[in-house]
DNA sequence: GCCGTTTTCGGCCCGACTGTTTTCAGTCG
């Protein structure tokens, strides 16, 4: 499989020269230019040293990136540096960078509180909100200074931990190239990645072999290791070039299921395991299940449950919130498959903001085998994302429908649209303009400090449009930077569930929307759930993952699942919503 | 720094929001 490290690295390269460029007053539009190129390098799959096989010239031809940037990546590749990042990291402080990162903080105030307070770090910076010494500076006032105090508490809480989303494809690429060393004979994910937790602090790697030290001396060799913290025979721990931690265990291959177990976790799972194994007279650890000196399991995670009288647990359930009960009362969920999803219920395309035509999103969908892909670009309320006004969605929708008689609809694009829940609960498009589309979604774009009370009835409101089948990422979050709206969610999924309505769960990887605990009220209150994209770009379409993931964590099995329906089924469905 | 039925320099999205301000700067999306 093909493995896009490279492209990690370097989109973090120009981004960090965009926010030193940024920060020194350079031009908006190269600091832009640099940003653009980072985002385009973390949006593509394709690995950046293969597109450079063809020099130069080839690079250029990439979105985004012209004949400097394209010096750039060969002298990154060619050297594991780029100059002008060498040379602006002289001036410009690092924790600088960090307090840029605290929403409400660009680059201009970054300037202003390390030219007069000397704010260079984010430890600096808390003590400066916290002293009240920032309202001696021009434009700071007292709510500001509470304001940025809550988002520095936001960004301090999210910690190192990253969005799964940004870490899971560089874990399968570390796990393959263990595997083929000789000397281990098994390699997995582990750890809260493999339970699809929605953030991790860092990823733990898993190793059975013999010749633990063989392996561990490979390891902290491989290409993309920037620092080893420690290296031993049964363990390494590593910081990449990216700043993510690594921890490798390896065990030997008889306890490779106990390892694998253990390492998965979550704690309070195991936890609960290990006390039930006592009430047995049995005692689990990383080793494998023991009867006093004798070990009676650890070959396989299966034997492990087994052990206990359990049927095997899938990771993304193992959180202790009753999957234990579950299962020695026979009654684990059917959870749902990435196999099983049909289609993908929000994407994006150049109609709005989306970097991909509705030709290539097809092309992309059927490469995946789906048999549908709701297309719903964005209403003008959303200007940034360039929304469709109402007088262009029957264009619009002819172009959806053009592209359909092309492709014989394999796959079938749905003309659908991301419709803005105004303030009040009104919704972006007229009623006439709604009908004319396949499948509506509603969210909420901006707005997100409206009071519990107010933001419940704008939620309802919009909601009870009869044009209207899915609430699209309903908590408005996005991972590390912006708290989920508050809302009665309790209420809001009654009178869906009463609508016949659905709720998303959006799987764009900053999002996660729903996230999994109210996914799975959402369940439980009996809705059907949406699973989705939010793509904007074709290989945003890999995202479905996470939003099974997140399903998984939900208990929702595929019959709570709005797209494991095939194209008929669903078509039903959106026809008997509206009466 | 990118981009171009403008091919070579000038344009690059710009309005809403917030908090602070007597008319606006900074940030965000």
């Amino acid at each position: 499989m093909e493995t896009a490290m490279k492209n990690a690295e370097i989109a973090r390269i120009f981004s960090e020269i965009a926010d030193m460029l940024d920060f020194l007053g350079d031009s908006p539009f190269r600091v832009r230019a640099y940003r653009s190129a980072a985002r385009y390098l973390m949006d593509m799959e394709e690995p950046i040293e293969r597109v450079a096989e063809g020099g130069e010239k080839a690079l250029d031809e990439l979105p985004y990136i012209g004949h400097d940037l394209a010096a750039k990546i060969l002298e990154y590749l060619a050297t594991g540096r780029v100059r002008k990042h060498e040379e602006l990291k002289k001036q410009v402080p690092p924790g600088v960078l960090e307090v840029m990162r605290v929403p409400g903080v660009g680059p201009k105030t970054a300037k202003l509180l390390y030219d007069e307070l000397g704010v260079d770090s984010l430890a600096a910076f808390k003590e400066a909100l916290e002293s009240g010494r920032v309202l001696e500076l021009p434009g700071f006032g007292e709510k500001k200074r509470a304001r940025l105090l809550h988002n520095l508490e936001l960004v301090e809480a999210a910690g190192r931990r990253r969005p799964l989303g940004e870490v899971l494809w560089v874990a399968r690429a570390l796990v393959e190239r263990l595997e083929q060393l000789p000397q281990v004979e098994h390699a997995a994910l582990a750890g809260s990645a493999r339970r699809y937790k929605e953030t991790v602090g860092d990823l733990d790697l898993l190793a059975a072999s013999r010749r633990g030290r063989a392996v561990t001396d490979a390891f902290v060799r491989f290409p993309e290791v920037d620092e080893v913290l420690l290296s031993g025979a049964s363990r390494a721990t590593v910081f990449l070039k990216t700043g993510l931690q690594v921890d490798l265990k390896i065990v030997e291959p008889d306890a490779w299921g106990s390892g694998l177990q253990y390492f998965t976790g979550s704690k309070d799972h195991s936890i609960h395991l290990r006390t039930m194994a006592l009430d047995r007279g049995l005692k689990i650890n990383e080793y494998g299940v023991w009867k006093g000196a004798r070990r009676i399991a650890g070959k396989t995670e299966e034997e492990v449950y087994s052990a206990l009288g359990l049927p095997w647990i899938p990771p993304p359930l193992r959180e202790d919130r009753g999957e234990i009960e579950a299962a020695q009362a026979g009654a684990l969920p059917e959870l749902v498959q990435l196999d099983q999803i049909k289609g993908d219920l929000q994407v994006h395309s150049t109609w709005s903001d989306g970097k991909a035509t509705l030709e290539e999103l097809a092309a992309a969908a059927a490469e995946r085998g789906y048999a549908y892909l709701a297309v719903t670009d964005h209403s003008p309320a959303v200007r940034v994302a360039g929304g469709v006004p109402p007088e262009k969605v029957a264009e619009r929708i002819a172009a959806i429908r053009a592209v359909n008689e092309k492709t014989g609809g394999r796959p079938y694009l749905l003309a659908g649209a991301e419709v803005d829940v105004l303030p009040d609960g009104r919704l972006d498009y007229p009623d006439e303009v709604l009908a004319q589309l396949e499948i509506v979604l509603v969210a909420v774009h901006a707005h997100f400090s409206l009071d519990r009370q107010r933001q419940t009835r704008r939620i309802l409101k919009a909601l009870e449009n009869p044009y209207v089948h899915v609430l699209a990422h309903p908590t408005a979050r996005h991972l590390g930077k912006r708290d989920p709206i508050e809302a009665d969610w309790e209420k809001i999924f009654e009178t869906a569930r009463a609508l016949g309505k659905a709720v998303e769960i959006d799987g764009y990887y900053a999002r996660l929307d729903l996230p999994d605990t109210l996914a799975r009220r959402a369940g439980e209150l009996g809705l059907t759930v949406s699973l989705s994209t939010d793509a904007h770009a074709v290989d945003h379409l890999r995202f479905m993952e996470l939003a099974v993931g997140t399903a998984q964590r939900a208990w929702l099995g595929p019959d709570r699942i709005l797209n494991t329906r095939n194209l008929k089924e669903l078509q039903n469905w959106l026809e008997a919503v509206r009466g």
